[in-house]
RNA sequence: GGGCCCGUAGAAGAGUCUGGUUGUCUUCGUCUCCCUGUCACGGAGAAGAUCGUGGGUUCAAAUCCCAUCGGGCCCGCCA
């Protein structure tokens, strides 16, 4: 049996005799002469059954449809001189057919998998998303979404980070996002929760001595969806050691000027702007200033924001910090800080203190944040104490971060990505579910599969969970 | 939790505001026939609709009202 050649090998192979398999994605008969332009993972390639093949072949090739899955056999050829196509990459090929075989028949889509499909309803596209995904633009998408992770995972691992993944089924934090829980089956009525990040799990890896860390990790938030929202999305996470702002800010040009450069073909100009909080609220109102609109070009425009305050005030009046307690100040202003009297203290004063916070923000929107950490144990409890925990909040809370931090810490800070937002605003997408393969909608329901569901009594009852009668 | 918008043959849209023959039309797709160089081929013909669902108003509802389901965007929320 022969074996199958993938259709981006074909011009490599004129003259000679091959096999390709893969969907229709096309057929113009024109009586006596038939083209099928069939389709694989690589890419278009346009064959011709002339009414001079055995008569099996010829009623064989009228008789397909598009998206049948078929392998066809034939000798490559240059085209015609005018029936050049140069519009695909194997337009200046076509297959002598010899013989089809049809593998597999199709239905016809539900909609149309020529085309970019921004004009059918999601709600279709996501039911029937592993036809979506054949559209040529999805799978654009998702290859280089996959470009772009290999090639960050390889300039990490060749500047001597290690990957390491930290657990999904972990513990519930108080702060931040409402979390996905998950009930224990072992211990009734407890339960792990999904990581909305692996912030702990990484600053206890520079503990443990990994110097510099990397993954990406799956998060989850259970928060209202959006444009550029998802309940799980994918992060670019990195925990450096002994290092300062500088450090993380020339690691993060590098990686995206080279990442920009080899995979989207794309030239940027690096350093980055650097761009104070005080500075980008003043001058353009937001935390996150779109610089094009300065430069007026569509080009894209990264620059960082940086000297974040320490506090923010909330409406109650209480004090939290903008980005988390375990931020590090400011050098200068961690001697105001410790200086200052928490008994009677001045919250003008606190409100005023900068973070070694920084964000990284493409065109706009925040695809980055991080900050360097603080471990000193004097400033953390400060910290909590302004932000209005008790000691025994503190301890059940942060209590196995703080006694790892006993054992020798070294200073560290990081950084982390909204990959899939990343992918989104550098592709000019205007949802984030345009990125991934199988997105839910924005009520939480998922692509094809038919989740959330209900479950099995049994299943319930293993778990020690019952639902209230009405809800039944 | 709140606001705005959308749901009409397989797909996309017009029709709804201002109710009126049997749901009319456009593009694409589907099916049949014709066609030897097309490439989203072309030509001729045909089929295809519970106007999301339920209720109400009316002589009469795709059209007006209420409810409900589904979808999208935004505010809140997302350290």
């Amino acid at each position: 049996m022969m074996k199958r050649t993938k259709i981006k090998e074909a011009p490599k192979h004129i003259g000679e005799k091959i096999k390709v398999a893969g969907w229709i994605n096309s057929c113009r008969s024109h009586g006596k002469i038939i083209f099928i332009d069939i389709r694989d993972e690589s890419g278009v390639l346009q064959t011709v059954f002339l009414s001079s093949l055995k008569t099996e072949v010829v009623e064989k090739a009228k008789l397909v449809r598009d998206e049948w899955v078929v392998e066809i056999e034939g000798e490559i050829n240059k085209r015609p001189g005018a029936a050049k196509n140069k519009d695909i990459s194997t337009g200046e090929i076509e297959m002598a057919a010899e013989s089809i075989n049809i593998l597999s028949e199709a239905k016809t889509p539900p909609f149309p998998i020529n085309g970019d499909g921004y004009d059918i309803k999601e709600e279709k596209r996501l039911e029937y998303r592993y036809l979506d995904l054949r559209r040529k633009r999805m799978k654009d998408n998702i290859i280089i979404r996959q470009q772009a992770s290999s090639f960050i995972r390889n300039y990490l691992i060749e500047k001597g980070f290690i990957e390491i993944e930290t657990p999904i089924l972990t513990k519930s934090t108080p702060e931040g996002a409402r979390d996905f829980l998950v009930p224990s089956r072992i211990h009734k009525g407890e339960f792990y929760a999904l990581p909305q990040s692996p912030q702990q799990y990484k600053q206890l890896l520079m503990v443990a001595g990994f110097e510099k860390y990397f993954q990406f990790p799956h998060v989850f938030r259970d928060e209202d969806l959006r444009a550029d929202r998802l309940f799980e999305h994918t992060q670019l996470d990195i925990e450096m050691s002994f290092i300062e702002e500088e450090d993380v800010f020339e690691l993060i040009e590098g990686m995206m000027s080279n990442l920009m450069e080899k995979v989207f073909n794309r030239k940027i100009k690096i350093p980055f702007p650097r761009i104070s909080y005080d500075e980008a609220i003043g001058k353009y109102k937001t935390d996150k200033p779109d610089l094009r609109k300065d430069k007026n070009s569509d080009e894209l425009a990264f620059s960082w924001t940086v000297d974040f305050p320490m506090f923010e005030i909330l409406q109650d009046g209480s004090l939290d910090a903008v980005h988390h307690p375990f931020t590090s100040l400011k050098d200068d202003d961690i001697k105001i800080f410790e200086k200052i009297d928490l008994k009677n203290f001045d919250k003008e004063k606190l409100l005023k203190l900068k973070a070694k916070q920084y964000d990284l923000v493409l065109n706009g929107v925040e695809i980055m944040g991080g900050s360097i950490r603080t471990h000193k144990s004097e400033i953390l409890k400060k910290t909590f104490e302004v932000m209005g925990h008790s000691p025994e909040g503190v301890e059940k809370r942060f209590g196995h971060i703080l006694e790892a931090f006993k054992f020798g810490v070294p200073p560290h800070g990081g950084i982390a990505a909204g990959f899939d937002r990343l992918l989104q605003t550098v592709l000019k997408e205007k949802s984030i579910r345009e990125t991934v393969a199988f997105p839910t909608t924005t009520s939480g329901n998922t692509a094809v599969m038919d989740a959330p569901s209900f479950v099995d009594e049994n299943q319930l009852k293993e778990l020690g969970l019952k639902l209230r009668k009405e809800e039944q």
